[in-house]
RNA sequence: GAGCCGGUAGCUCAGCGGUAGAGCAACGGACUUUUAAUCCGUGGGUCGAGGGUUCAAAUCCCUCCCGGCUCACCA
């Protein structure tokens, strides 16, 4: 701490001063509330001239000589306090000693003042703990704040300071907390099994990203961090855990922007004996039922588009979706080097590494993307991007897998599971080209995954969703670091 | 990785070659129902870091650090 700072010289002045008189705020363990302090609010009627105690920080003091108005704050909301010298005696004084950002206890009896707010007049005090450091808290008049905290760097890197003073953070990021608790209330009540898989994996498998490489001393070898649930998830399946979910951080080792985290929040599924349109019909009931519990409503507005989720969503083939928006069609992506030129025509630079599938996938973010801003479900993925999903029965070079779309971006991942494992082993081989081609994020080659699923895999669907950019397009955020309380950020 | 913008008091910001400013917060004083309380007064800064130009640099130039936005990369 700066010794130089003259503010938490002057507070921690009224520390030493407090232990002096024997109120060592820092030797007080508990206090016993009988309220918080919205509940005092709402329970005015009732309250009314009978004695409560409540406790909170100070979040704002006015000293008029002989009278002091404070306000409290807790998790619930705010309440004024109201103090009078002529009945605290020499205990008023201590007054001075209290700061912005402290936390009080108090107790008293509830009244009305003349301008007709709720208030607790005080009757006992005790400070339960002191602020050495200011809290800028803003003045405030209803809903108008004044100096709000606005620094971003300081806001994401000090998220107890934005918590405090920014009540839009605070509910944006308390409603992604919600987000995540009723995603788990659903998926328990639909009968999903939530577990936990290995966060350091021998190879990090299950998507194409490039992993996080860490070391295990006492067995002497690297680990990876997962960068999906996808494949342990699976091995349950076999396991006979028939409906099966994980919640869980992954991390993949790549660039940070407004929409990327290195580390962040999957929701994975798998479903036995269901299909594409089981999940299709599951993320619908998924995101209307969130969205009702947690906001109580379905309607959402982002940029001036309003979507409902209380509706179906819409359901198109994603090669259709690119003729559509382009005018190419299935002909037009039937060799590389017409695909190549295909995405040259609208615009597409095309990396050397490129497939088939992985140059359609591009079209569809740069060119198709932008108009699902309705919910809408694209289906029939090419195959050599999707090498864990089934192939479409009559159109081998597509799979049965879909991504879900709200306000333009991606929140849904899901296919009709892959289960015969002499494809798949042929489909990591494919893959295993790839890596040797120079492809850093193809799919791993994972023999124990494919002895797994030798032993019998029932046909299953399979989810996932992105829990972070979910909440950014719920709450309407404009960057992942809204959503997550401590994003990634360089050493200051 | 590239371009643009930013970093000045605890907070929000102004100043953009001539001795560092405002509001809020803090401190002292007045004030027994205030609520952005009010009124009077006071203190508070390595102007992100380092180098350069100049009689003189917060201000101009260079390098670096941190952040934001856009793009690139990336589910």
């Amino acid at each position: 701490m700066e010794e130089e700072n003259q503010l938490v010289q002057i507070r921690l002045q009224k520390l030493q001063q407090l232990r002096e008189l024997g109120l060592d705020p820092f030797a007080i363990e508990r206090y016993e509330t009988t309220h918080t302090l919205d509940a005092v609010q709402e329970q005015f009627e009732a309250l009314e001239n009978q004695t409560v105690s409540v406790a909170g920080r100070i979040v704002a003091i006015r000293k008029m000589g002989k009278a002091t108005f404070a306000h409290l704050m807790d998790t619930t909301g705010k309440l004024q306090i109201y103090l009078k010298a002529d009945e605290m005696g020499e205990r008023y004084d201590l007054i001075d000693l209290w700061d912005l950002g402290d936390y009080l206890g108090v107790k008293g009896f509830v009244f009305r003042t003349r301008t007709g707010e709720i208030t607790v007049h005080v009757q006992e005090f005790t400070l339960l703990a002191k602020a050495v450091r200011p809290v800028p808290f803003p003045k405030e008049k209803g809903d108008q704040r004044w100096y709000e905290l606005h620094d971003v760097e300081q806001r994401y890197r000090q998220r107890y300071l934005d918590l405090l003073l920014n009540p839009d953070s605070r509910q944006r990021l308390l409603a992604r907390c919600r987000i995540v608790s009723e995603m788990r209330r659903f998926l328990d009540a639909e009968g999903f099994i939530e577990v936990e898989t290995p966060v350091l994996q021998p190879m990090a498998g299950g998507a194409a990203a490039r992993p996080f490489v860490t070391y295990h001393n006492a067995l002497d070898r690297e680990f990876q961090l997962r960068i999906a649930l996808e494949l342990y998830l699976k091995r349950l399946l076999i396991g006979g855990i028939d409906k099966v979910y994980e919640i869980g951080r992954v991390f993949r080792n790549e660039g940070i922007s407004t929409r990327h985290n290195p580390e962040f929040t999957m929701m994975e599924l798998y479903q036995a004996y269901a299909n594409l349109e089981d999940i299709m019909d599951l993320v619908e009931r998924m995101f209307r039922t969130i969205a009702e519990r947690v906001f109580g409503r379905t309607t959402f507005e982002l940029h001036g588009v309003q979507i409902d989720l209380a509706k179906p969503w819409e359901r198109i083939r994603l090669m259709d979706a690119i003729q559509q928006h382009t005018g190419l069609t299935e002909a037009d992506f039937e060799t590389l080097e017409r695909a190549v030129l295909s995405a040259e025509k609208v615009g597409i630079h095309v990396e050397r590494k490129d497939t088939i599938g992985g140059i359609i996938e591009k079209v569809l973010e740069k060119c198709v993307a932008e108009h699902l801003q309705q919910p809408t479900f694209i289906y029939g993925f090419p195959i050599d991007t999707s090498p864990l999903a089934k192939r479409e029965p009559n159109n081998p070079r597509f799979t049965r897998r879909f991504e879900g779309y709200l306000f333009g971006k991606e929140v849904a991942n899901a296919f009709s599971e892959l289960n015969d494992p002499l494809e798949q082993r042929d489909r990591f081989e494919q893959q295993y080209a790839l890596r040797q081609a120079g492809d850093e994020e193809a799919h791993p080659y994972d023999e124990d995954f494919l002895i797994a699923m030798e032993h019998g895999m029932p046909p299953a669907g399979g989810l996932g969703v992105g829990i972070d950019r979910m909440a950014m397009l719920l709450t309407g955020a404009e960057s992942i670091r809204d959503v997550i309380f401590f994003p990634q950020m360089r050493e200051g």
